[in-house]
DNA sequence: TTGTCCACCATGTCATAACAAGTAAGCATA
DNA sequence: TATGCTTACTTGTTATGACATGGTGGACAA
């Protein structure tokens, strides 16, 4: 029987393998592809998208890191059990942390402002009040669902730095570490439950008055500048 | 000037790239390579282990994956700054969870027995004391170093089909999950410190008396069954 | 009927090859 | 001098092809 062909676009500037992993993934999420069995062989997938192997393998390696599905040698590839909560619960306790490892979250820039601290930030920097921070937010994004707004101020000189970077796909602290040369000791952690309000139901597509963690971090480097 | 060549032995059975990866890592490990700048480009690493580009490219991948290293399009491939405490405060936080990312974590189960439930095992599991339940112990390390003991309770049933199954590489809570189809809901987990004893510091090379955490976890299934 | 072996299909590993795209530096021209 | 183009790097993407290895079931022999 010939298998179905799918359409993917090779002269989009959207990666083969990544336009095959959106669609495996959305095949997977919608309950086309169940848990537990099912998911076409590497080579069935070959022949319905009309790539070479190499591209199917990156497309379903990606999807083993983000956890979607598990390999077996010489059997076949299955669909992981989904775990949401435990996603979101992992995701929500470490934040930008998820970036370094197979997550996918995508980062979009809302806004950059220099604005004038105001009493709480200048208190936890350590700077004047109305001195002039950076302001940056941003919208993260787990396998495409926006999950959560990301405000975060800095002292002027590093912000103006960091807008020129790409903060769609790397991280944040990450940048400060290995291109910066800061080096990230402790950090203070402070988490609570609050209700979304307009302004973040914008951003993110909730219902307002949905229940959300507000997490607060305040970094410090290993000389204590905050 | 010639590169110098490195040898990796292409007959053995484990593979190139996971040879090459071992080699990079112990480099970077033990300053060959450091932090910000460095790593020979893709096609130097090529000509000096005299493998092909995909290789090396698969060991980088892995070695990026587990955070060791960061690659710039168009610039090159760069070390990372270490952060021991962090990837230690994650795991220990994280348990099993971290085979499901990029980390790379083995287990090696130490001993499998079926013994009587004692009283404080009975009462967690739901079961009559001196209930036979399946014990295993294993030691997990990451990037070689041992880091944790993991001694896992299972009613006997499910112990016995646990151990005919690859511990060492996959996850104990991954095969309950999607091979046996068992729902993990709701885990409690308890938290806290105490000494090393002797027979922890006997699997991990640990100094007797040193703070390690013990990490008590408690998984049901969606139904409740622990 | 039972047990062994082989063919077939799955994923894993590796080579060779090409072009795309981002970066940086040097050179040429206005 | 300043601007812009070329060039030579880098990593990113993709194709084709080959062989290794694990798993499964059916054919065939005992």
């Amino acid at each position: 029987m010939e298998p179905k062909k799918e359409t993917v676009l090779s002269l989009s500037p959207v990666p083969l393998y990544t336009q095959i992993k959106e669609i495996l993934r959305t095949r997977i999420l919608d309950g086309t592809y169940k848990a537990h069995e099912q998911m076409p062989s590497e080579s069935e997938l070959t022949r319905s998208f009309d790539v070479s192997r190499i591209t199917v393998r990156q497309a379903l390696g990606d999807l083993q890191k983000a956890g979607l599905i598990f390999k077996i040698h010489g059997k076949g590839t299955y669909v992981s059990q989904p775990k949401a909560f435990q996603n979101i619960g992992k995701l929500q306790g470490f934040g930008e942390a998820m970036a370094t490892m197979g997550y996918e979250t995508i980062s979009q820039v809302v806004s950059f402002k220099i604005v004038p601290a105001d009493k709480i930030v200048a208190k936890k920097l350590g700077l004047d009040e109305n001195a002039m921070v950076s302001e940056i937010r941003r919208v993260r994004y787990l396998n495409r669902a926006p999950i959560s707004l990301d405000v975060s101020y800095l002292p002027r000189t590093i912000g103006e730095r960091l807008i020129k970077e790409d903060l769609a796909h790397r991280d944040i602290f990450l940048i400060l570490e290995n291109d910066y040369g800061y080096s990230l000791g402790q950090a203070e952690l402070q988490i609570e439950a609050m209700l979304a309000d307009e302004s973040l139901g914008r951003f993110i597509h909730l219902q307002e008055g949905a229940p959300v963690l507000r997490i607060e971090r305040l970094t410090f480097t290993t000389d204590n500048q905050p």
